[in-house]
DNA sequence: CGCTATATGATAAATATTTCACATAATAAT
DNA sequence: ATTATTATGTGAAATATTTATCATATAGCG
């Protein structure tokens, strides 16, 4: 077995981000006979083989079978538990914009053990009303909710003038971790786990990286 | 002068993912006297000092003085100008649910020098509308739309189904670039850059992250 | 039943990225 | 002016991550 102090080991951040993309992969895996391979999963995903077997080395109960494989409905379980979709965690979001709509409403965050249970707004219109049957709240009542209901994941979605106001809001209601997708940076206490999610940030990434490729191009 | 060969210099992922976040923090800095020093935005960012240090003498054109720090204006010039929020990109989305309405109508992406310029959908009802005053067209259209615009950059919201269908229209309108949402592993030729995007995931990167700290807290 | 092909798992090498440590420069205060 | 302080920039060390190599195991086939 080569796993026996797996939760002692420090799990790559890139891992981490491996990690969906190989559940993704595996569920959607068609010509399923039981079993996947690493070199499978590598070439279909442009990965490195070694890289794909020490990434499922890492959270395989069972471990593969030589010239056979990982059996993939036990390699999907092992991931989704690593990742821990069985544990249901539960999140707030703030801004029911067209953002946070789209997130309260998007369903799949189910699959992956994650409820967003309801939205906090400013705008007198939204509150009171609900978005795919989540109540929307006023942003005042933030704390004092996250608080009784012991919530620790906030999701910040509304314009960056106000996402630090809101983010103090979220802190003095016990949140221990915030996705941020306001432009701005937020200052947090130290036990506060910030991920930022600049959406338009992103997009620049993508188009950064597909000047620099045609540039290469360009040059040979 | 430090960067004289700038452009053959790899760029680190990481770096890039850093600068947006930089550019957020400069770009709300608010006791300006004109300048900012790495020391400063490191603590402030929580980032080591050597390291943001590096960072910005890989962008900055001027370098900074010593005892004063970089010039915050020409500083987030330069960022902006590395990144290229200065030449305009053209993208196209497909699939105008919520998540696309958002991104449609999510203003901010002017400002990274990305134009969004219509939607594409299945959904007849939706076809022949406008959001946020763009159009939005039947999927059916966007290769041949994509090819005489000579757009390259694709943005995939629709669901996991029918993603990779999109993806390879797409590819048919000569997109180089994708930025898929659809939680599913897009197959694309070799020239195709694809960036994935899936929310839940993140999310749950996020859940993970904060789950472990509490673990690590317990053991302490 | 042995041979071949292919996959795993592990150790080692190579890369990439972050951090440290120090030499140098410029401001501000005595 | 001289000195103390603080920032830059850079080469070297330390870490982290990816890739290469190899020994071992097992399924399938002649």
């Amino acid at each position: 077995m080569t796993n026996k102090h797996k939760s002692s080991y420090a799990i790559s951040k890139q891992l981490l981000q491996r990690l969906p993309l190989y559940l993704n992969f595996l569920k959607n895996y068609a010509d399923k006979d039981g079993y996947v391979s690493a070199p499978m999963i590598a070439s279909a995903m442009r990965l490195n083989e070694v890289q794909v077997r020490k990434d499922l080395a890492a959270v395989s109960s069972t471990g593969g079978k030589p010239k056979t494989g990982f059996a993939t409905e036990q390699l999907i379980r092992d991931i989704e538990k690593f990742l821990g979709y069985d544990n249901v965690d539960e999140a707030v979001i703030a801004g029911a914009g067209r953002l946070g709509s789209a997130l309260l409403a998007y369903s799949r965050f189910s699959e992956y053990g994650l409820k967003i249970l309801m939205g906090f707004e400013s705008d007198e219109k939204l509150i009171g009303t609900e978005i795919a049957g989540k109540q929307i709240l006023s942003i005042d009542k933030l704390p004092d909710v996250c608080k009784r209901l012991n919530i620790h994941i906030g999701i910040i979605t509304v314009p960056a003038e106000s996402a630090q106001e809101v983010c103090d809001k979220m802190i003095a209601g016990g949140i221990q971790a915030i996705w941020n997708f306001a432009p701005i940076h937020l200052n947090v206490p130290d036990h506060v786990l910030v991920q930022n999610q600049d959406m338009a940030a992103s997009l620049a990434i993508l188009s950064k990286h597909l000047r620099e490729k045609l540039e290469k191009k360009e040059e040979v």
